[in-house]
RNA sequence: GCCACCGUAGCUCAGCUGGUAGAGCAACUGAUUUGUAAUCAGUCGGUCGGAGGUUCGAGUCCUCUCGGUGGCUCCA
C-alpha cells in the first residue's frame, strides 16, 4: 500500500498509509492527544477526525480548547440535544441549530412546553447517549436525495431549508444511529467526545426570525473541553450577575421601578439622581466646548408635528397613544427632532449661523412592547442625550467627523475599550415603506458618511437594512455585564426631514438652501448610558461619578465634633461627604461604607484631632496613612475636577 | 406583542405530598465609646403580588390579572 507525506505544524512529517484518519494520526502521536483531538484542518481545511486521507497534505489536530475545537464541541453538543429531544419526543420536529458565542442553540416545533423538569430530562438522555459511545459518520448526497430523505423522515422545517439549495449540490449530513441532521460538518467523531456540557435556559423563538411565522421552543446550552473550563464558565456567568445594573441598582440605591407607577418608567433616587446630574453636567461642558446652544421643548405636541416629520406613520404603534385637547390631537413627544426643527426655522438663518447645533436633553416617552423592557436599558420614559447639527453641504464632513470624535472621547473618559462601529445602510428592497423612497440620495448620503469615517480614521462594519427611514446612522454597539448587546452612542443623517419642515439659511448668493441634519446622541439616552455604567463600573464608580464620595468615621463619639467639622468643609468644596457619627466600632462602619462602594474612608480619631489630620483608607487600597486635611482636600478636589479613572 | 419560568417581611431566602407563616441581614430601642470589613441584648415588621374558584380547610391546586426574569421580534 501506498505512503503518504503528512506535514505537521512542527514542520516534521509522519509516513502513513493512504486513507489514514486524523484520529489516527493522532494516535501515533500519543494517547493524550488521542483522546483530545476533536477535530483536524487539513490543507487549511477543516474535516472531521474519520475523514480518509488520500494524498500528501499538511495536517494541525485541534482540541477542544482551541477556537476550532470548541466550536465543533458546540456543534456537536447541539445535534446530541437535537437526538435527545427526538427520542424522548418523537414528534418533534428539528430546525435550526447553531452555534454562538461559548454555547449554542437549537429550535424546535413541539407541542408540549420545555418546562425545567423536562430539559433536566433532555440533559440526562444527552448524557446517556453520549456515554454510549455512537460513531459519528458523515454523507455526502445531492440535495435533491436529501430532500426525499428529509421528506420521508417528516422532517418538514429541514426540507424547507434544503428547497432554496440548488437541487444539484452536494450537501452533508451527520449521522448517530437514529439520528440524522443536516449539517456542513465537521463533528465530532463520536458522542463520547462530549463530556462537559449543561443546557443554560429555554426561551421561544420565531421560525426564521419573523414574528408571523409560527414560534418554536429554543433550548440553550454550553460545552467544554474540560470539567474545570465548564465550571469556570458557569462561575463567570454568576459573576457577571452581580454586576447586572438591577441587581446593583437596588443595593446602591440608584434607582426603583413600581407597580403602582409603571413599567419601564424609572423612579430616580437621590443616589441615582447624583450621577445622572454628573453626567449632564459632563455633556453640558462637552458641548459648550464643541459649540452647540442648548434649548428647552414642551413635552406635549400635536400630532400634525409627527405627520409632517413621517414619525407618526412609522412609529405610531410604538408612541402613547394621543389626546384630543380643543379639537386637535396631542402626543406625549417621542422624539425631540421636530422641536429642534422648530427652532431651527423660529429665526432666518444665514450661512454665517451654520452650522446651528442644538442640544437638549428632554424626557421623551415611547411605549416600549412590554416585553422590551429591560432596567435602564430599555425604558419608557427617557431622557436622550440629543442635538442637532444643521449644516451645509461642504460643512457636513467635519460636523460628523467631529460628533464621532466626542464618543470617543466619552469612551476614553470612560475606559470603555470593548465597542464596535456600525454603520448601518438602507436596504433597497424597503424602500417606500421602511425609508424614504429617495434612491439617490441613499446612495450619496452613504458615501459621504463612509467617506466621513474613512477620514476621521474610524473603525466601522458596514451593516445593510439597518438605517433609520431617513438616513444613514452610524451606531456603537457595547455589551452588558451580562452579554446583552446593547447601542450607546449614535448618529444618524437625515436627508429628508429638513425638506419637509421647508428648513433653510441663505447663502452668500442670497439663494435660500436646505441644511442638511445630523441627529446625535453620545451618550445614548442618560437611563441606557448610567445603566451600562453601573455594569461597567460593577458599582465601584470613579470619585466623580459616585453618588457618595466620602465617608466620615469617626472612631468614638468624643471625637463627633472634629468629625463633622472634617464632613462640613468637604461638603463646602462640593464634595459629597457623609458623616457616620452612630456608635458602632470603626470595623463595622468601615464594612458598611466599603459594601455601599464609598471610594473614600477618613478614619478620625483623638490622634488626628490633636494634628488636625485625618486617616485614609481608600476601596480597593486599605489604609493609606495619615495625611493633612489641607493636602486631602486639594487631592479629592483634583481628582474630582479631572474626572480621573485612579487615585494618587 | 409572542414562548417559557418566577412573585413569601425593606433585602436574601426557608416553608415535604393543601392543615390559618419562619431565619439571617436591614430598621428601631437600649447598653457599649470603640483605631481600618460585622459589640451585645431586645423590639418592630408579612391579609404569602391582586381577584375569583375548588376544598371542611389554600402560601401550597385551578382560572384570570398585575409585575418581574430568560429569550424571540422591535428599537426614530
Amino acid at each position: 500500500m501506498r505512503n503518504i507525506k503528512i506535514k505537521l505544524p512542527d514542520n516534521s512529517y509522519k509516513n502513513m498509509t493512504i486513507g489514514t484518519t486524523p484520529q489516527q494520526v493522532a494516535d501515533s502521536i500519543g494517547p493524550g492527544l488521542a483522546r483530545a483531538v476533536v477535530v483536524a484542518k487539513i490543507d487549511g481545511v477543516l474535516k472531521d477526525l474519520n475523514f480518509s486521507i488520500e494524498n500528501d497534505c499538511s495536517l494541525e489536530l485541534f482540541t477542544g480548547d482551541s477556537v476550532e475545537g470548541h466550536d465543533t464541541l458546540l456543534h456537536s453538543t447541539a445535534h446530541l440535544m437535537a437526538q435527545a429531544v427526538k427520542d424522548l419526543f418523537p414528534e418533534a420536529l428539528v430546525t435550526i441549530g447553531p452555534t454562538i458565542e461559548n454555547g449554542f442553540y437549537y429550535d424546535f416545533d413541539v407541542d408540549i412546553p420545555f418546562t425545567d423538569e423536562v430539559i433536566q430530562n433532555i440533559e440526562n438522555r444527552m448524557k446517556e447517549l453520549a456515554r454510549s459511545s455512537q460513531e459519528i459518520s458523515r454523507m455526502e448526497i445531492s440535495a435533491s436525495d436529501a430532500i426525499k430523505m428529509f421528506d420521508d423522515m417528516g422532517e418538514s422545517y429541514k426540507v424547507e431549508i434544503i428547497k432554496e439549495i440548488d437541487p444539484n449540490d452536494i450537501i452533508s449530513a451527520y449521522t448517530q444511529t437514529s439520528f440524522t441532521d443536516l449539517c456542513r460538518g465537521p463533528h465530532v467523531s463520536n458522542t463520547s467526545k462530549i463530556k462537559y456540557f449543561k443546557l443554560l435556559s429555554t426561551s421561544g423563538a420565531y421560525w426564521r426570525g419573523d414574528e408571523n411565522n409560527k414560534m418554536l421552543q429554543r433550548i440553550y446550552g454550553t460545552v467544554f473541553s474540560t470539567k474545570d473550563a465548564l465550571k469556570t464558565h458557569l462561575h463567570n456567568l454568576e459573576e457577571a450577575k452581580k454586576r447586572d445594573h438591577r441587581k446593583l441598582g437596588k443595593e446602591l440605591n440608584l434607582f426603583a421601578f413600581d407597580e403602582e407607577v409603571g413599567p419601564g418608567l424609572p423612579l430616580w433616587l437621590p443616589n441615582g439622581t447624583v450621577m445622572i446630574e454628573e453626567l449632564e453636567r459632563l455633556a453640558k461642558q462637552t458641548e459648550k466646548k464643541a459649540g452647540f446652544d442648548q434649548v428647552r421643548t414642551p413635552h406635549l405636541t400635536k400630532g400634525t408635528i409627527y405627520e409632517r416629520s413621517g414619525h407618526l406613520e412609522h412609529y405610531k404603534d410604538s408612541m402613547y397613544p394621543e389626546m384630543s385637547i380643543d379639537g386637535a390631537d396631542y402626543y406625549v413627544k417621542p422624539m425631540n427632532c421636530p422641536h429642534h426643527h422648530k427652532i431651527f426655522s423660529a429665526i432666518p438663518r444665514s450661512y454665517r449661523d451654520m452650522p446651528v447645533r442644538l442640544s437638549e436633553y428632554g424626557t421623551c416617552y415611547r411605549y416600549e412592547k412590554s416585553g422590551q423592557l429591560f432596567g435602564l436599558m430599555r425604558v419608557r420614559s427617557l431622557q436622550m442625550n440629543d442635538a442637532h447639527i444643521y449644516c451645509s453641504a461642504d460643512q457636513f464632513k467635519e460636523e460628523f467627523i467631529n460628533v464621532c470624535k466626542m464618543y470617543l472621547e466619552y469612551f476614553e473618559l470612560f475606559d470603555i475599550k470593548k465597542y464596535t462601529m456600525r454603520l448601518s445602510l438602507h436596504d433597497k428592497k424597503h424602500l417606500g415603506d421602511k425609508y424614504v423612497d429617495e434612491p439617490e440620495l441613499w446612495l450619496e448620503t452613504e458615501q459621504w458618511v463612509r467617506e466621513a469615517l474613512d477620514e476621521g480614521g474610524f473603525n466601522y462594519v458596514e451593516v445593510p437594512g439597518e438605517a433609520a427611514f431617513y438616513g444613514p446612522k452610524i451606531d456603537v454597539q457595547v455589551w452588558s455585564a451580562i452579554g446583552k448587546e446593547f447601542t450607546l452612542a449614535t448618529n444618524q443623517v437625515d436627508f429628508v426631514v429638513p425638506e419637509r419642515f421647508d428648513l433653510s439659511y441663505k447663502d452668500k448668493n442670497g439663494n435660500q438652501q436646505t441644511p442638511i441634519c445630523i441627529h446625535r446622541a453620545p451618550l445614548s439616552t442618560h437611563e441606557r448610558f448610567i445603566g451600562f455604567l453601573i455594569e461597567h463600573f460593577g458599582g465601584n464608580f470613579p470619585l466623580w461619578l459616585a453618588p457618595v464620595q466620602v465617608a466620615v468615621l469617626p472612631v468614638s463619639e468624643k471625637v463627633n465634633d472634629y468629625a463633622k467639622n472634617i464632613t462640613n468643609k468637604l461638603i463646602d468644596h462640593d464634595i459629597r461627604a457623609m458623616l457616620d457619627d452612630r456608635s458602632d466600632k470603626v470595623g463595622a462602619k468601615i464594612r458598611k461604607a466599603e459594601i455601599n462602594r464609598i471610594n473614600v474612608m477618613l478614619i478620625v480619631g483623638p490622634k488626628e484631632q490633636e494634628n488636625n489630620t485625618v486617616s485614609v483608607r481608600r476601596k480597593f487600597s486599605g489604609d493609606l496613612g495619615t495625611v493633612d486635611q489641607d493636602i486631602l482636600l486639594s487631592t479629592l478636589v483634583n481628582e474630582i475636577k479631572d474626572r480621573s479613572l485612579t487615585h494618587s
